[in-house]
RNA sequence: GGCCCCUUCGUCUAGCGGUUAGGACACGGCCCUUUCAAGGCCGCGGCACGGGUUCGAUUCCCGUAGGGGUCACCA
């Protein structure tokens, strides 16, 4: 049975890079009919836990990552918190300890760092002397007489080789001499994430450990317990982290501002900036990040558009196939497809993907989508015909919070701003605008059918009439009854203002100045 | 600095000894067109470098360079 995991921290905010490593647990594990599970790792944090973690499990479910274990569903192995599975780390450590793979050490943080910055300027591997080491029970007690706390460490083997096989990597070479004797157990008791995190796998039954590249240099230590203690090896996949957009950095949510200066995550930001000041979200807080998934969500992205791309950063199946919903990728995914360099974040390909699922949404579902946009930014859903709306706003609806771009036809009283520049371009300039825009509303006035196919026949009679071509008069109308020079087609708008609307509109453009 | 990883268009990638090095996003142009989108067509643009191995290297090996990760009583 194959079964993954993923393992977040209950930080309050789900990293864009941990939710593509969780897909690809996820995906792996769906894939070959095995098993998710969700643990967290919550070893050193002690506070509001839950709190912290809600927005974790909540990003992870919108996408449509579900667990078959862990918060929520519980499971045969509960608990799945670390910080409630204390006894089990404490049996790993004192077996550690009996069979000798660890010892008490009572060196000060500042002898072994400058142990460290020693061998650093030697331009060597350090390699603790182990001069703290507490070898007997004597040796103990006259340490702690001088006042000093003891950590359990691992008395790692300072010869030989350990090599991995990385289901991503392939073979990769460590010296165990140059790994060192990390703490697995602080002075106040507490465990360390490596420890805990080998037991909890053990115990949990999982044969893949698949997670971020970075943790690949924390596998020897890893290894050296599992064997210590004679667990089962699981299989390892190291993946590449998600990067800065043009660098090969590790992405990060505290680089916001260096973000900033990308000109194309710049965009994503601001757009996402334009609906929250719409529906008056707080845009202050540690979420609306796009390097955190809640930033989506909160202004209407498709989580099937995050997955996609998310999938194909770092991953592809062939040369062509871009588009996929969670089911084909379950279907399709395998790690070998997986690529080793880091990728870079890409916000403009993020949106291209956005783009392309939502032109796969019915009107009815766009509907479903925008509406609660609506109802944040105040305004009722029911004041205009939204079906008529989003049809003619079409493909220009990229977000679901772009519903908000063509609210305009909600305002009561026709009193919209005008956009200046097209006012003067398309009517002040336009020496027949005017006089046209006078004839046309005449011509509106008597029509009752106001279908759009009813007013094109109208317009190109009028057109046919006076010897015009329609960008003369289509341009002057738009402006006169939405104030804008860019907008829907002219007689879908028309549409949905309604005649009494559309003729007020008009006469309150043709008095303008 | 030690150890480890990585390196194909600006970006994401296909390639797994012989290809006009393919696709996508972005960008530029054209078409369509009532604006804006969308769509269609075309274009621009890449194997980091140096040695091998081989009849033949983007592909295999070794270096070099560059990039990155990690070296916590964080996870």
């Amino acid at each position: 049975m194959i079964r993954t995991r993923f393992a977040p921290s209950p930080t309050g905010y789900l990293h864009i890079g941990g939710v593509r490593t969780a897909l690809f647990c996820w995906l792996f594990a769906r894939k070959n009919k095995g098993q998710f599970i969700l643990r967290i790792d919550d070893t050193d944090q002690n506070r509001n836990i839950e709190e912290a973690l809600e927005p974790i499990l909540h990003g992870l479910q919108w996408l449509g990552i579900d667990w078959d274990e862990g918060p929520g569903v519980d499971g045969p192995h509960t608990p799945y918190y670390q910080s409630q599975r204390n006894d089990k780390y404490r049996a790993a450590v004192d077996k550690l300890f009996r069979d000798g793979f660890a010892y008490r050490d009572f060196a000060k943080t500042e002898e072994i760092q400058s142990e460290r910055d020693a061998a650093m300027k030697e331009k060597r591997t350090f390699t603790y002397s182990r001069r703290w080491m507490a070898e007997t029970d004597d040796d103990a007690k006259r340490f702690e007489a001088e006042g000093r706390q003891g950590v359990v460490r691992l008395k790692m083997p300072r010869e030989g080789k350990l090599i991995i096989n990385d289901l991503i990597r392939g073979r990769v070479e460590f010296d165990w001499a140059n790994e060192q004797d990390h703490v697995i157990q602080r002075a106040d008791g507490s465990f360390i994430y490596h420890l805990a995190n080998v037991v909890d796998d053990e115990d949990f039954k999982i044969s893949h450990v698949i997670r971020a590249e970075e943790h690949l240099s924390n596998t020897p230590r890893q290894i050296f317990m599992i064997q210590s203690l004679g667990y089962r090896l699981p299989e390892y996949a190291h993946l590449p982290f998600v990067a800065e957009p043009g660098s090969k950095t590790k992405l990060s949510k505290r680089k916001l501002d260096k973000y900033l200066k990308n000109k194309d995550f710049a965009k994503l930001v601001q757009h996402g900036q334009s609906i929250a000041d719409r529906i008056g979200l707080e845009t202050t807080a540690d979420g609306f990040n796009p390097v955190i998934v809640d930033f989506y969500e909160k202004v209407g992205y498709l989580p099937e558009a995050i997955v996609n791309y998310l999938a194909l950063l770092g991953w592809a199946l062939d040369d062509k196939a871009e588009f996929f919903t969670l089911p084909e990728l379950v279907d399709v995914f395998s790690l070998d497809g997986v690529t080793k360099g880091a990728a870079s974040f890409d916000p403009q390909k993020l949106f291209a993907f956005e783009e392309k699922h939502m032109l796969t949404k019915t009107i009815e579902e766009k509907i479903g989508l925008c509406t609660p946009f609506l109802e944040k930014a105040g305004l009722d859903p029911r004041a205009t015909d939204l079906g008529k709306l989003i049809s003619a706003a079409g493909d220009r609806i990229k977000v679901a919070g772009d519903i908000l771009d063509f609210t305009d036809f909600f305002l009561a009283d026709d009193v919209f701003p005008y956009d200046e520049a097209a006012f003067e371009k398309r009517i002040e300039n336009e020496p027949e605008a005017k006089t046209l825009l006078e004839l046309f509303r005449h011509e509106l006035s008597k029509q009752d059918d106001f279908g759009p196919a009813a007013l094109e026949s109208l317009m190109q009679r009028f057109m046919d009439e006076r010897k015009i071509k329609a960008p003369q008069i289509i341009h002057a109308l738009r402006v006169a009854v939405t104030g804008k020079g860019v907008g829907l087609g002219m007689f879908e708008t028309l549409e949905i203002l309604g005649k009494d609307r559309v003729l007020r509109r008009m006469d309150r453009t043709l008095a303008k100045r």
